[in-house]
DNA sequence: GGGGCATATCGACAATCGTCGATGTTGCGC
DNA sequence: GCGCAACATCGACGATTGTCGATATGCCCC
């Protein structure tokens, strides 16, 4: 149907981009679920700033494909990274994207390009 | 399964409780969609803070019912709030809501209650 | 009070997601 | 090389989600 113009008063339009926001909703989308949340507040919890999948396996109460499979997205979103250690894989979290994700729930920046997105 | 005690050295326990996760995990999933994004950014962006349903259905070419619906999810997950004034409804950005995700994502609080005080 | 507009709700559908067991891959120690 | 441990990938399943058209509700105005 043709949206016929509603009656209420025109307003000023989007600020966040189509594309931007399919990209933001893809990251937040990376922090929607328990045990990936649980795994950053681990992660974060470190003082070594890491952890091998098997604590997680542990912490987290799955099965260890579910894990590597939450490791997986929250890698793929460029919410950690991994390091390989012998028949280890440490992972930590990426500081500057969580802090990128801070950033766009900033109130009212002032006007600014679309925050340029770090290649995925 | 027996999950037989891993062989790497113990690490510490999560920080974040399980039901904690889930709500958090909830809020987030409410901003897991690029619809769901614009309308935040684009009410961020009216001067007067609000706008009613038709001006979001145009801006996000999607039909009524779905921009309704988006809307109900970001109102049941208290980041906006409705204002019903005659036939119109008025949605407006919960600020406090969106700091708490902000906090949520702050890398290594020292360890305390949830910070409350927050200036206007 | 009847007609029309703004919005919410319902029912349905395809797509995505979280989870698991089974299986593949890689590295270490013997 | 063998066997085992750590981890990743695969295939499958039920549950949730985004989307729509159809319909219901509530409000204003003539």
């Amino acid at each position: 149907m043709p949206r016929p113009t509603p009656l209420c008063a025109p307003v000023m339009t989007s600020r966040l981009r189509r594309a931007a926001a399919e990209d933001l909703a893809e990251s937040f989308k990376a922090l929607a679920d328990p045990a990936r949340l649980l795994v950053l507040s681990f992660l974060a919890g470190q003082r070594s700033g890491e952890a091998c999948v098997c604590h997680l396996t542990e912490t987290l109460g799955l099965s260890q494909p579910t894990v590597s499979h939450h490791l997986g997205r929250l890698l793929a979103a460029g919410l950690l990274q991994r390091e390989k250690r012998g028949a280890w894989a440490y992972y930590r979290i990426v500081p500057a994207k969580l802090e990128e994700l801070r950033a766009a729930l900033q109130p009212r920046e002032p006007e600014r390009k679309v925050a340029r997105r770090r290649r995925a």
